[in-house]
DNA sequence: CGATTATTGAGACTCGATTATCATTTCTCT
DNA sequence: AGAGAAATGATAATCGAGTCTCAATAATCG
């Protein structure tokens, strides 16, 4: 492969995902394109520093990215195939949890359960 | 330190938190009392073995433990000292996030700040 | 009290994730 | 095409979290 491209198709590979991929994810959905995995953990790096990606952590699967350029959004994390998906919209009544004198700058959400896929395959 | 007390000891250190700890964050607490890591490991994997407690994982920090019959709530992590607090309460609208065909089984909310001491000591 | 059994502390060890190394390959520029 | 700079892949090294080992210590029971 031409190399000048890898660290391009590494942003590809994550603005095409339906959420945000760890580094092996991401890995192996390029792996054919004869990768290697520190290639991937050097995009992905450089990716953050320079802004255009975002590490973001979902529960129970360490460390993925996505492209920072995203709109506020969340996560759905498939227990069966661990995979994180994006969702829309937000919830409603976070500062009512806050206590006093706590200062909230940001949240999360992440959905447990069963995807699409999982859940018609089981 | 007489010994059969020691998991009575873990379990009551989790029971007086104010959020759940991470395995080294409660054996820092118990340190003075010369309890060795791993024991607090030991006393952690029987609790969550024996139903007491329950292991959670709050974004940024690995696996943390509390007492399995706290009600439903969430968790504020403070971005300075890195402690998870727990909140009471939870949120609206939650359901309307779900994308069609997947099944939600559960859900996690974290926000995330600075935390009242922390904020004062600024 | 003495024998038997369970628990402990300290450190060696394992495992997975990430980073560093380095020879090799590709790019850039002339 | 050729020189020098930058990026790559394979793999070794590192790091942290958690587990295992084992001699020592405490609890149990007669």
């Amino acid at each position: 492969m031409s190399r000048a491209k890898q660290q391009l198709t590494v942003y590809r590979a994550l603005g095409e995902a339906d959420g945000p991929l760890s580094a092996r994810e991401l890995w192996s959905r390029l792996d054919g394109a004869g990768v290697g995995l520190a290639t991937v953990y050097r995009a992905l790096r450089r990716g953050v520093e320079d802004g255009t990606l975002k590490s973001v952590e979902v529960l129970g699967g360490g460390v993925r990215y996505e492209p920072r350029d995203r709109e506020h959004h969340h996560h759905f994390l498939c227990s069966i195939c661990d995979h994180a998906f994006d969702l829309f919209g937000c919830v409603e009544g976070l500062e009512s949890l806050v206590p006093d004198g706590f200062q909230m700058t940001g949240h999360e959400v992440v959905l447990r359960g069963t995807c699409d896929e999982c859940a018609n395959a089981a």
